[in-house]
DNA sequence: AAGATATCGTTGCCTATGCAACTAAAATGG
DNA sequence: CCATTTTAGTTGCATAGGCAACGATATCTT
């Protein structure tokens, strides 16, 4: 277990760290100020309108769109309330429910895009050149995938 | 106003906006587990530590830990509390408030590092070559610092 | 097949933090 | 030098989201 942490590297979480922050924030008051949902709204419609049938169980979505089942529960709560997207019974298996992305939830993915991507394009992509590019998808592809791995069972 | 946002660089943002998540969560689940405060509390005694005197105005502090002025002041309160730092008045401006590090303060920012150093070196650095750890310091260096431009007044 | 255990989603409760309104203290300007 | 405006910090209120406990259902064990 590496805990070595080189002085490039540590720069580099550093600046990672803030500029996540900063671009983050900055999209979030963008989509805040065109009177659109969110992020996290975004993220949750978003794998949803990637799933096959547009519809996943609760604790998967959770998964992917990086929230705990309870913080997932409450935000299906109110996607649902806004019509974005229906709770639907397993049948076969009683206690899974799925949530199903409507007509109304791909309108409003459709509505937040447009300024969601201008953010991405305006305080991230400006500042990256192509083959940078490649490279931090790369990177942060195996950063991100290392956390898919098969969990260590108990003792491992 | 580059709307354009080219296939590599919405890669390159989606893994980096999911991977930054995950190290988040990770981090601040080792920090918990081993019952120390969170990454925003390091943060901010990090930024006075770095700071000349160890203290800072409550409004510089706030830019610096990436908080508003009221989140900020409400972290202050409970550093306050825990004797991490000590609030001062400005000789000068009475509307000034510095918050100072204690040397509690730089005790318990040494009992956070090795947790957290060890999460940098585990989640990030360990998926990361040299060279690839100065590429993204140049580019998040790059990114974070077009934040710090001077705003532009009103119509630019 | 019945009891024990595990899994899924939800809910109670708590914390973190943002926005907007407020207070106090400067700065400005007439 | 008083009145207005600006700035710094704090506070009321609201929302997001986590953890742990719960109820319902499914699976496993004997």
């Amino acid at each position: 277990m590496s805990s070595e942490l080189p002085r490039q590297h540590l720069e580099a979480w550093r600046k990672y760290y803030s500029s996540f922050w900063r671009l983050f924030a900055a999209i979030e008051s963008d989509l805040a100020a065109a009177n659109l949902p969110s992020l996290s709204w975004y993220d949750a419609l978003y794998e949803l309108y990637l799933a096959p049938e547009k519809r996943l169980r609760m604790s998967q979505l959770a998964r992917s769109a990086l929230l705990t089942r309870s913080g997932l529960s409450r935000l299906v709560d109110k996607l649902e309330k806004g019509g974005l997207i229906a709770r639907r019974a397993c049948p076969t298996d009683g206690r899974v429910q799925y949530a199903e992305l409507t007509g109304k939830g791909v309108e409003t993915l459709r509505r937040i895009w447009p300024v969601y991507r201008a953010g991405i394009a305006k305080y991230f992509a400006a500042h990256v050149r192509e083959p940078e590019a490649r490279q931090l998808a790369a990177v942060f592809g195996r950063i991100s995938s290392a956390f898919d791995e098969v969990p260590p069972t108990a003792v491992s």
